[in-house]
DNA sequence: TTGAAAGCGCTACCAG
DNA sequence: CTGGTAGCGCTTTCAA
C-alpha cells in the first residue's frame, strides 16, 4: 500500500480477504458463502456481492491453508511407475483416479524415482496425503508404512508380489501367471521348458515371482525350467536365438507378449520353427499376439477393477482399524492360440 | 490431555512443538536444526538432542504449514495424460521428473481427467505449484493460464500443437511429422495415399495436426491424400482392408507403428501385397516395426531431453518476465526399411 | 445475518 | 547460542 507495485505482475494472489474487503463483509462470511455452508443462512444480496467479488479477482482457495486450518487432507497419493507400464496397467490406474476423484478424493502421483523406500515414504508423508495406494514401483518397508501412519495417513494399501508389514497389502501374486503359462505347456505335453527372464531391471518385482511360480509348476509335474536372461533388444535376442538349439528346449514363457514377439522373431530368423519345434507363450493378451503368425498363445491377465479398489480406499479412510480384507486383485487363464 | 486416547492408533501426528518438548529446546532451535540454517549457530550437543528427539517421535514436517509460511512452494504439477502414451512420451516424461527432481523441485502428476480446461486449471492453482508443464492433455485456455499465473504459479509451460495465450508455449510441431511421411512417399513414387486416422478420442490432439502436416506436403506434391478412420482393433482394421482395392490407394500413412502393424496385417490377411501393391509407413520407429516382414518404415520422432525442459522450467521460475524462448522440441525423420 | 478472533504447523525476525 | 513471537490463508466457534 505505502508503495506502488513495482510489476503488474507483482500484484500478490488474491486471498479470502481480499474478496471480503471488495465485497465488504467480513472473511468468514466469504468463506461460508464459497463453501456453500449448510449451518448459516447467508442473504443472496450478499452471495451473490461475494461471489462477483471473488470472480472479479481471480481468487482461488489455497489448498494447503485449507488443509492446514483443517488437520487433514483428502489427498490419495499414487506413485509412480519407474519401469515402462503396459496398456494394462494403464486402464487400470486411469479407472482408480477417475473413480477416487469421482469420491471427492484428490489423486496425486508422485514420482519416487531414485529414492530408496524410507526416503520415498518421508518425502509422501510431508504431502500428508490422507491414503497412499502404492502399486509396487517402491518397495515399501514396515518403517516406512509406519512413518506414513504416524503422519496421518489413515489407508497404506499396497499392491504387489509380497506383503507389507502394517500395511492394507492386496497380495497381487505374479506367481500364478508363470504357473498357468507352465501348466498350460506342460498339458500340452512338453517338458523342457524356457523361461524367458528380461534383463530390465524395473521389472525384477514382476518377473521373479512369475519364475517362482514357473518352478513349482514345473517341479509338480517333473519337468525342467530353463531360466533365459535376454534385454529386450535384437542383439539379446539373435543371441540367444544363435544357441537355441544347444539349450534342448522344445517350449518357451517368455515374460509377455512384447518379449515373446521379438524372441519368436529370433527364433524364426535363426530357422526354428514354432511351435513345432519350440513353443512360445506370452503373457498380457495384447493385440499385437493375434496378428503374429503363428498367433501368440498367451497368458490372459485380469485386474481388479479401479473402481473397487477405489471404494476400498474410502472404506479404510473410514474405517482405519477395520481387518484387513483379502481380495482377489488379479485373475489369469491361458488364451491358447498357435504359437503353443 | 483431559482424557485419555482412545485408541493407540488415535495418537495425532508429532509437530515440531513436540520434538521441541521433548527435546528441551524451543520450536525455533527445532527449526533451525532440522534445516541446517547457517545463518545460526547452534551447538553440538543441542542439534543432537535435537535430532534425537525427531528421530524418537518420527517427526516429518508438513509441507503445506512451510510453504503457507513460506508463501510459495517448489511444486511442479504436470497434468497426466489421458490416452495411452506410448514408450517415447513415457521415457520423456521420467526424464523430465528426474531432471526436475535434481534442481529440488517437487514433481507431482495430477490426473484431470473428466474436467476442462477451466477447471483443471482451477484445479492445479488451488494447490499453488511454482510452475505447470502441460503436455498437451488438457487444453489450456487463455483465461486456464490467467487463473495459475495469478495463483501465483511463475512459470505455466504448454507443449502442444498449438500457441496458448499468455502461457510459455513451446509448440511442438506435429505437423512435421505427418509432412515427412508423406513426403517420403511421394519422393518414392507414390501418388494416391491414405492417412489412417485413429479414432480414439484423446489421440485427436496428435493426429489432426499430422493430417495438416500430411495434406500440406500432398498439396505441394500435387498428390492425394484420403483420410481413413479406424479404431484400434482388428475388425475396424479388416473392414477398412476388405475394401481397400475399392478405394485405389498406393500407399498409406497409419498414424504410429502399431496402427501400422495392425493395418498392414489386415492387407495381408486380405491378399494386399506390401509394399507391392500399398506401402506403408508408421511411426515411433518402436522396436517391432523392425520385427515385422516387411520391415516397417517409420518417421523416428526425436522429442526434446527432458532434462533441458527442466532447465527450462527452473530458468522461467528463476525470471518470469524473460522473453518466451523459442525451442525445437521436436525433431523427426523417416527411417526407411522395406514396407515403402 | 454477520463479524471478531483463535489457531492449524511452520519459519524468520529480533531480543536476550 | 537460544527463545519468544508474529503471521502465512483458511475455517469455525462464539458473540453481537
Amino acid at each position: 500500500m505505502s508503495q506502488l507495485p513495482k510489476q503488474s505482475a507483482e500484484r500478490s494472489v488474491p486471498t479470502s480477504a481480499d474478496v471480503a474487503r471488495l465485497a465488504g463483509v467480513s472473511r468468514a462470511t466469504v468463506s461460508y458463502v464459497l463453501n456453500n455452508t449448510a449451518a448459516v443462512r447467508i442473504s443472496e444480496p450478499t452471495r451473490r456481492r461475494v461471489r462477483q467479488a471473488a470472480e472479479e479477482l481471480g481468487y482461488v482457495p489455497h489448498a494447503a491453508a485449507r488443509s492446514l486450518r483443517a488437520g487433514h487432507t483428502r489427498m490419495v497419493l499414487l506413485p509412480t511407475a519407474h519401469a515402462p507400464v503396459g496398456p494394462l496397467y494403464h486402464r487400470f490406474l486411469r479407472e482408480l483416479q477417475w473413480a477416487l476423484r469421482r469420491l471427492d478424493y484428490t489423486v496425486v502421483q508422485y514420482g519416487s524415482l531414485g529414492l530408496d523406500g524410507d526416503e520415498a515414504a518421508r518425502a509422501w508423508a510431508e504431502l500428508r496425503p490422507v491414503a497412499v495406494v502404492s502399486l509396487g514401483e517402491v518397495a515399501l518397508t514396515a518403517h516406512g508404512v509406519d512413518v506414513l501412519k504416524r503422519s496421518g495417513a489413515k489407508a497404506v494399501i499396497t499392491l504387489g508380489p509380497e506383503r507389507v508389514e502394517g500395511a492394507h497389502s492386496l497380495v497381487m501374486d505374479q506367481r500364478e501367471i508363470g504357473g498357468r503359462a507352465i501348466a498350460h505347456l506342460i498339458g500340452r505335453g512338453y517338458r523342457d521348458i524356457g523361461f524367458l527372464l528380461p534383463e530390465e531391471p524395473g521389472l525384477g518385482l514382476f518377473s521373479r515371482p512369475r519364475l517362482e511360480g514357473a518352478t513349482e509348476a514345473a517341479l509338480r509335474a517333473g519337468a525342467r525350467i530353463e531360466p533365459l536372461p535376454m534385454a529386450y533388444d535384437e542383439e539379446s535376442a539373435a543371441a540367444l536365438a544363435a544357441r537355441w538349439r544347444g539349450l534342448g528346449l522344445d517350449a518357451v514363457y517368455a515374460y509377455n507378449d512384447e518379449h515373446a514377439m521379438l524372441l519368436m522373431r529370433a527364433l524364426q530368423d535363426e530357422g526354428v520353427e514354432v511351435p513345432r519345434e519350440t513353443a512360445v507363450i506370452g503373457a498380457d493378451n495384447l493385440l499385437l499376439g493375434k496378428l503374429l503368425r503363428p498367433r501368440l498363445s498367451t497368458v490372459q491377465i485380469d485386474l481388479v477393477a479401479g473402481r473397487s479398489l477405489a471404494e476400498l480406499v474410502d472404506r479404510v479412510v473410514r474405517d482405519p482399524g477395520g481387518e484387513p480384507e483379502r481380495h482377489d486383485l488379479m485373475r489369469a487363464r491361458v488364451v491358447h492360440r498357435e504359437s503353443s
